[in-house]
DNA sequence: AATGAATGAGCATTCATTCAT
DNA sequence: GATGAATGAATGCTCATTCAT
């Protein structure tokens, strides 16, 4: 047991290491298992199977990242200002939980995911969505098919956090750049 | 045999078809020796291994990404022009090979691409990045990291794929302004 | 704990429930466990091991079985209605204890049997042979290895609850013809 | 490979084995492969999963079985003769075939056999409980439920060959005594 | 050259048994 | 006494790779 959290909260800690420095699939269960300190019967006690427990540690972070995502939206904001606090919660959480950003956006899921972590995904999806469709209507974003836009947005965070994984350093200046430039795919005056 | 190519072309196509329809870590070689009609041993006969034989389709394809985009290039051009000729050639790329671009960008590869195929993928990111660099010194490319705003294009532009890929329906126009969105990544006047 | 008798007895009960609905095999201990409603350890306060359970159902049931044929031997009787006393005392204790006749005559046991339960059968095995033996004598039952009798008569009768375990509805009369014939395996006069 | 009739043959002739050493459900197939010769892969090339080795064996037998009761039945004879050429062959095949008769009758098959092995399995019974109802007809055995009189007779031959396997040792005049009992289960003159 | 049978290490999963609380 | 979490050996099955024909 790596946490005070217990053996359940140990092994979606490990889960998520060893599925991120390997792959789901390229992960024998009792590399899981031994990472958490405990022996394959144990984790089946708190997991049904191996996809079980590749969709709880999914849900568990793209939740977590929804409620950063939902928490850091300011309340009375201009689109631009709304849309560097969501970046900045994206990239923030990027940032401090590489793994789990690499995990849920840079691995392939679609064989093992259930309906809930589907769902959870859709989650996030939809809060940029919507995000997006006001900003047009407010006429602050630029015109165009709202899932798209949010596609490119979200694509360029991904690779921008698939670069920094690769070895590349940025500053803070980098990034107040990155995130100036993203929010040139969305707004108007551009 | 599918090909006029012969046994090894034919090994190829079948290779993209069945490791884009599954995964290349899911994809056992008999099943690929199956789609190009060939038993397990002669697919041995063409490729040293898995692992060879998933390198050599993935540097194939990654070649003729870049030889289509090296080509679309103009040779004097608008930075913005030039862009638009990139951007061209790359959505025209995903969507006349979409299994191909969909193995390449889509999938992990990290496990057993080797320094060959890493070759291959850092030209076509090379050309970006020179494209980015001299844009940069011209005026016409906002400043910061080239390989920064590189991954921002390169992600934005997967994403877009990747969105369609998912089912998304997208219009000329919703194209024509989703490259309009990727510029202004880039422009310096955003 | 569903029985007066305690805890030891739940256990016995519920581990021939549910050896019958699986098998002595297939069951988990656990399984056992949960339907004689204690924990898995406390099973093991009661039984040593699942093998020792198993003994242990197997001879209460063969010894109930031994009692019930011996107490149905009318003192004095013809060779004839000493075998109907006998039959019926059988066919009664499979059709009140169906799962326990069951688990005794129509599942394989050999792998796990200890010498008691051994012995418990044989003292079954015994008294037929015994009754067939005098029979024998008296110039009643027909000539022929004791045993070799005593196997037919036994199979025939586990045939004819086998039948019935299999869905074969037998009225009374049915049954009365069932033990004529029986009769007539032994009978000298057939 | 253990037989002219190549791998598949000493499959099948290796799982009868072992199976009856020791049971269908506590032999793991690599002892399986083992005694046949060849690797646990290889019985995967052969048959799809244990259950499906089990069927195959099954069904094997049992359809040997049918044919030999089936060629044994005299064209037109008498029903206690043609009684006693079914008996001889159903102990006859017991006899050449030991391992076989054991594995059939005297093992649990209920949780694995599919269909085709229940239908070869009731060939059996139909045509004993056709012969039956034939004899009956023609007033020559007793009357009541066929498929009860069947299921005592067959009882009676498995308990007679379970006997033997036990260390029963029959000679040729007890044979054919028990020939004679079991008759008597039927005949309608006893 | 082509075939496909054979190999065996590797993986997900189960379950009898133990033991700290 | 009772509990149930923990253990790890065992099992069914897969698949990359080899090699005799």
């Amino acid at each position: 047991m790596t946490r005070a959290g217990g053996t359940r909260a140990a092994l979606l800690d490990a889960a998520l290491a060893v599925f991120d420095e390997r792959t789901y699939g390229d992960t024998p269960v009792a590399v899981v298992a031994d990472r958490a300190g405990v022996s394959v019967g144990t984790l089946y006690r708190y997991f049904p199977s191996k996809e079980a427990l590749g969709n709880a540690v999914y849900r568990l972070w793209k939740e977590r990242l929804a409620e950063r995502i939902a928490a850091a939206r300011p309340a009375d904001a201009s689109y631009a200002a709304t849309f560097a606090a969501i970046f900045h919660a994206f990239v923030g959480f990027a940032a401090d939980h590489p793994e789990a950003f690499a995990f849920l956006e840079l691995q392939q899921h679609e064989s093992y995911l259930n309906v809930d972590s589907r769902t959870a995904s859709a989650s996030v999806d939809g809060m940029a969505v919507e995000f997006v469709s006001q900003g047009q209507k407010a006429g602050e974003i630029r015109p165009g098919e709202p899932n798209m836009l949010v596609a490119l947005v979200y694509g360029a965070l991904v690779g921008l956090v698939k670069a920094r994984r690769s070895g590349l350093r940025l500053t803070d200046d980098d990034l107040a750049a990155a995130e100036a430039a993203t929010w040139a795919l969305l707004d108007i005056r551009s």
